[in-house]
DNA sequence: CGCGAGTGTAGAACGTGTTACAGTTTCTTG
DNA sequence: CAAGAAACTGTAACACGTTCTACACTCGCG
């Protein structure tokens, strides 16, 4: 596994957004930001279209209109380019549910509710959730960071949807055991070994047995 | 997407034993089984030695003593070759455990002790681990009768640590979730993101919430 | 015994992720 | 504005999964 490649640190010290490092986003001058936006934008319409293996670097590189070279200093590696793609996917359908109020009696009701709009989401674009989700699982130690961030916004995601303001480590822990059950049911359903019924289902028993506790 | 690859179907009908097909193994003549046994053999040990990049179809053909296309006239992808070691691990781990008795008190205390120790027997070696692992999730639909194969070991493996006899759906739902988790952990485990005590511990939390509710 | 189907072998060839490099453009800084 | 650094571009090269081709071996059966 040789070489590297850094992300553009071109600028020094940007017209400080107070933010730290939020999504990667906020760095480099704006054409900089154009390009890394174009790069995406080309990974998913490819994606969308032919999934995993469509997602070819060299499309991507053509499609953003970068060289290759620019296309690696920007994502390290095909796995970093899809899993950013799906953390971008994320914080999108993140900002569309803070506008709107969640349906639910019970907190376990809401998350149910986020998980359900969000895998029908993702169930719309077969090809593009299979790149995203495969990549996902697949990515390495070097991508960790970017695998890392995913599950942050997927925290972030149900801590809003069950209206906690900061979660306790405990309700991390559960934050991340559904995670872990979502994930694992996308790539079985993108592997066709589960159906969206299937998934719906086993979702439905892991948040009620979960969060539903003394029943 | 291009080209098959049978498995080999020399031997007309077997000098049948009942069983059907429990893990493609009983198919072939003697030499073929052997192949299969040293093309797996030579698997687990790249594996084991450079985790899933070492796995170079090459080397195992020549490691296994075969020529390339009869490689993958066995297995038809990487992913194959991995998955199917996958699968006869669990089956070596799972004899071994129909040897011993499980200790445990109650049902999910002797599920925890079946995954702790299946869990500890694997990091006690991380690059085939990783390898497995990574390749059980990479899986495409090509190989979901593979994947589907571990799945069943790790049901039966479930199973028989709770007593089961014959697991009901709903039996069957919860060991889907299981192991949903447990390989959600070994594959944060494997890219770093988690130390062996969270996976512990997250395993421990999860097989509580999941089978003793009413707590 | 000799044929034919199925299996195996060796090695070339192809595609795509990744790296390397030489030259050009764009930025930063003094 | 000039010099140097950093970022980009275009293109070749390399590695490894996968496929293809041509030939050799094996074994059951007429």
């Amino acid at each position: 596994m040789p070489g590297k490649a850094k992300a553009p640190t071109g600028a020094k010290a940007r017209s400080g957004n107070g933010l730290s490092a939020l999504s990667g986003d906020e760095l480099g001058s704006a054409a900089q930001r154009d390009r890394r936006r174009r790069i995406i934008d080309a990974t998913l319409t490819l994606a969308s279209k032919g999934g995993y293996d469509a997602v070819q670097m060299r499309a991507v590189a053509e499609k953003a209109d970068v060289a290759l070279g620019t296309l690696y200093r920007y994502f390290p590696s095909k796995i970093h380019l899809l899993v950013s793609g799906l953390a971008r996917e994320f914080e999108r359908a993140q900002e569309k549910l803070e506008r709107a109020t969640i349906p639910g009696d019970t907190p376990s009701e809401r998350l149910m509710f986020v998980l359900g709009r969000n895998t029908r989401l993702m169930q719309r674009d077969p090809h593009l959730t299979e790149a995203m989700v495969r990549a996902f699982m697949f990515a390495d130690t070097t991508a960790a960071a970017e695998v890392e961030q995913v599950g942050r916004l997927m925290e972030n995601m149900f801590a809003k949807a069950m209206g906690i303001e900061d979660p306790t480590e405990a309700d991390r822990d559960i934050f991340h055991v559904v995670a872990d059950v979502w994930m694992a049911n996308l790539v079985a359903w993108v592997t066709r070994r589960a159906s969206a019924a299937d998934v719906a289902n086993r979702l439905e028993l892991s948040v009620h047995l979960l969060l539903d506790k003394s029943v």
